[in-house]
DNA sequence: CGAATTATGTAAGCTACATTACAGAACAAT
DNA sequence: ATTGTTCTGTAATGTAGCTTACATAATTCG
């Protein structure tokens, strides 16, 4: 698997012909970070937008108190990073690796050249930004709108739909996942994720293991809306 | 005060040569709206850019059980709207005018010419885009993270700073606000945020009357980062 | 293997905030 | 002026979920 290979997973450039992966590839430079590594904090960040070949980061916030809010997690094929003030919605956050991860970086110089000599790449940037702002804010109604046990199923779903792989009947979210992380996801805490998951589990929507969830896509649907 | 006038004070067409401010004029039908009409539904939306000329908008959602969360408001200069797959920001949301509002309208197809023949403009939109996405991080970030106290100052100094009007030491906010749409905007309610809206009058951090608040914002933000 | 670390289960007690309810004040409409 | 409507003040009561605490299981690491 040869990084053409990778560039081509990324959605951001998926309709780039041949030549122009093949010339992303001879640009930028590419870099392997081990699980647990923290890429950039609000303080220490550096101009460059980033693709992530392989591997998962998570993207998050902390409070004065030192609580943590995850406001993202970002997979194979999610741009990041930041140039004058254009960024994608990593400005200000900490984002650290959650797996062993492949980056390869785009400069400014570059990637303002890009986007030049291929006006319909803005266009797709522009969309992909726009997607991400709604998600958002859908995100941000649920979580203001709903109960912990409402705000659970909705990650669920997407996460299962983000990084999902099929398992029988189930969705197993292929991602290592504590329970403190869900509860940081949400704005919730530890104890209270752990009951929730057990009640779901019981109910057959979910089945749970140490750091493992796989989901009945279906019936978490339905317990979402017919609460 | 003409079209034009107008035209220029929009943020995301403040940097066009005035024979494109001009051109504009020309392209887009405006239209007139009186405070309290829903603009658009998520199953009523039309396709189409909307440039706000003068008034303001509230943008929401509503859960099941018919609670609002007003997601955003947005003043003139603001631009909203669906086009493709793409959008500020306003996919699946309620938009309703709370004051009397003038628009703009820009059909796909002029939208796209003038984007084809400007390329600076997508850049443009890109850190338009990149902006709203960071602010609502950041936003989220505080309605997970705070409790209703400090939720309430942080969209004291957001709403100041976008709609304040200098008034003596305070900054008046611009617009008509009910306790119950501020807890629309936090996902709190009406009885509380009338609590605490009177404990921060009393510590002289705002002057409230009747659908008015003014704050004082350098005390706002003492309270918010000494919690 | 054994020790240290990390993830999970569970529960008592507390608290911030929602719910509900009522009353007065400001404003709008006729 | 009178009536209806909207906004605001306040308080009692309820409760979801946080805090804290402790115990067990699973993993990692020396």
């Amino acid at each position: 698997m040869n990084k053409l290979w990778y560039l081509s997973q990324i959605s951001l450039f998926d309709t780039l012909p041949k030549e122009d992966l093949l010339e992303i590839e001879q640009i930028t430079p590419s870099s392997v970070l081990k699980k647990g590594e923290i890429i950039q904090t609000p303080t220490t960040f550096h101009e460059g937008l980033y693709l992530l070949k392989k591997g998962k980061l998570k993207l998050y916030k902390i409070n004065p108190e030192g609580k943590q809010f995850i406001i993202s997690i970002l997979g194979a094929g999610n741009v990041f990073g930041e140039l004058d003030s254009f960024s994608f919605g990593t400005r200000d956050t900490f984002i650290e690796t959650i797996e062993d991860t492949f980056l390869c970086a785009l400069s400014k110089e570059k990637f303002e050249q890009f986007l030049i000599d291929r006006p319909y790449l803005a266009v797709k940037i522009m969309k992909e930004l726009s997607g991400l702002l709604n998600e958002r804010d859908a995100i941000m109604a649920q979580l203001v709108l709903g109960n912990v046990r409402e705000k659970i199923l909705q990650l669920l779903i997407i996460l299962s739909k983000k990084f999902g792989v099929p398992n029988g009947n189930y969705i197993k979210i292929d991602m290592p996942l504590s329970h403190q992380e869900i509860g940081d996801m949400i704005g919730s805490t530890r104890g209270t994720v752990t009951v929730v998951l057990n009640e779901l589990a019981k109910e057959k929507a979910i089945i749970i293991s140490r750091m493992s969830i796989e989901v009945n896509l279906s019936e978490v649907e339905r317990l979402l809306h017919t609460q």
